[in-house]
DNA sequence: ACTGTGATTTGAACTAGTTCAAATCCAGGG
DNA sequence: CCCTGGATTTGAACTAGTTCAAATCACAGT
């Protein structure tokens, strides 16, 4: 898959690398559309069909797009994934997310419409980003794990994907979200986060059992 | 706004309509993006930036198409509003959304890619396809005010908003539901549908009133 | 140094959405 | 009938993503 660490990064290594960095700038000075493969290529210093050898087309590179903030998400949830408390590390999560996000507001709509698009690829739910999607997943159920107090052994199998899905649809959310330095999305995180917990925490209460029971039952029946 | 009910169509007007019709035709039998403006403009009989006259981008186009769902969904909606139960109401508006959106499924995906962009136009939160808005919500404000016994007041007048909301979830779904003849999607609405009326029945529980209180104020809070 | 081979690189061309300035059409007034 | 102004219609051109066949390059083996 890869080559051992350390190991010199090969020609064709290091130009995918400048394409990816070029275009990520390039997206985040002008946004998406008005981002062409020329640009990109002509600020690279490279052919079009050169960074075509590389990218199968330009959604590709949105896709090495998810990829990076998705490392600079983990890297800025750091913090709050030290702290104890659920609503603490979840909270904290949510806000690393839209903090990493916020540079690329503007034209994020235009990448959230590749990725919604169950054909593209880029979409979350595809085979191709198995491997983000499990990355991200993962970051929630860190989240779950380290909590303190535990979270309630019968919820603890499926929150983290729940908590992903929310997390899109926070994401989602933020997209539309026109408010200054989208503070409704800051708000609805710090509001939403102690209710989820507060849920969680009633899903216990012996006349919520059944009901719980059912909507677990209804996620994984879903799920496939 | 518009003529006379009754008055002849003006000529533009008919032009206008064979547009639509074909792109419409078009779009079911070889999908979004394998229509082209061109095709389009031949099968109606007319020069290319004839069509752009009357639309002043392909995505208007979809924003036709989603227009005509619109009166197909509450025409095939009829039937199931004829009904009493909330959960027969929901149920059958919900299985008429997806029924009349099934001839498109395959490439509904790009419909959905195209409406999730803020800027689209074409986006179910602009300012532009307020109208639109307004009568999908209208449809489950029927769902909700027709039903029989009546719904809890405390939620009646946020639900059919949050319904709404609910059925594009649904729709998400469905445009990644891979399943024969997306049986999962109906499953999921079969399985839903009970799951919300019962939580709605829920809220009236003396010690759940401070939860939904606090969520429709969450709502509410968030919604601007 | 020389050559064959696979990895890179490139210019040119193709497609499809969109724009535009120049016709063309058409109805109402003279 | 002719003229005029607005509504339609059009061919040609522009832009941007993508493809492709033909160089060019780099290096392993001779």
């Amino acid at each position: 898959m890869s080559k051992p660490p350390g190991a010199p990064p090969a020609h064709g290594e290091r130009t995918r690398e400048l394409i990816v960095q070029t275009a990520l700038r390039l997206f985040a000075e002008r946004g998406y559309e008005r981002t062409t493969m020329r640009a990109i290529a002509d600020a690279a210093g490279l052919s079009v069909s050169n960074a075509y050898y590389y990218f199968r087309s330009k959604d590709q590179l949105v896709q090495e797009f998810y990829a990076e903030i998705q490392r600079r998400h983990r890297e800025e949830a750091a913090e709050a994934l030290g702290r104890d408390g659920f609503v603490d590390r979840l909270r904290g999560v949510l806000h690393a997310g839209v903090t990493v996000m916020a540079p690329y507001h503007d034209f994020a709509g235009s990448f959230v419409g590749v990725a919604i698009n169950p054909r593209s690829g880029s979409s979350p739910f595809s085979d191709e980003s198995t491997a983000a999607r499990e990355a991200a997943i993962g970051l929630f159920r860190d989240v779950v794990e380290g909590a303190k107090p535990a979270v309630d052994r019968q919820v603890r199998a499926d929150l983290p994907e729940l908590l992903w899905l929310a997390y899109l649809g926070v994401t989602l959310y933020w997209v539309h979200d026109t408010s200054y330095e989208q503070d409704r999305t800051r708000r609805l995180i710090d509001l939403a986060t102690p209710f989820v917990a507060r849920l969680i925490r009633l899903s216990r209460l012996p006349g919520m059992r059944p009901i719980t029971t059912d909507l677990l039952w209804l996620v994984r029946k879903v799920r496939s």
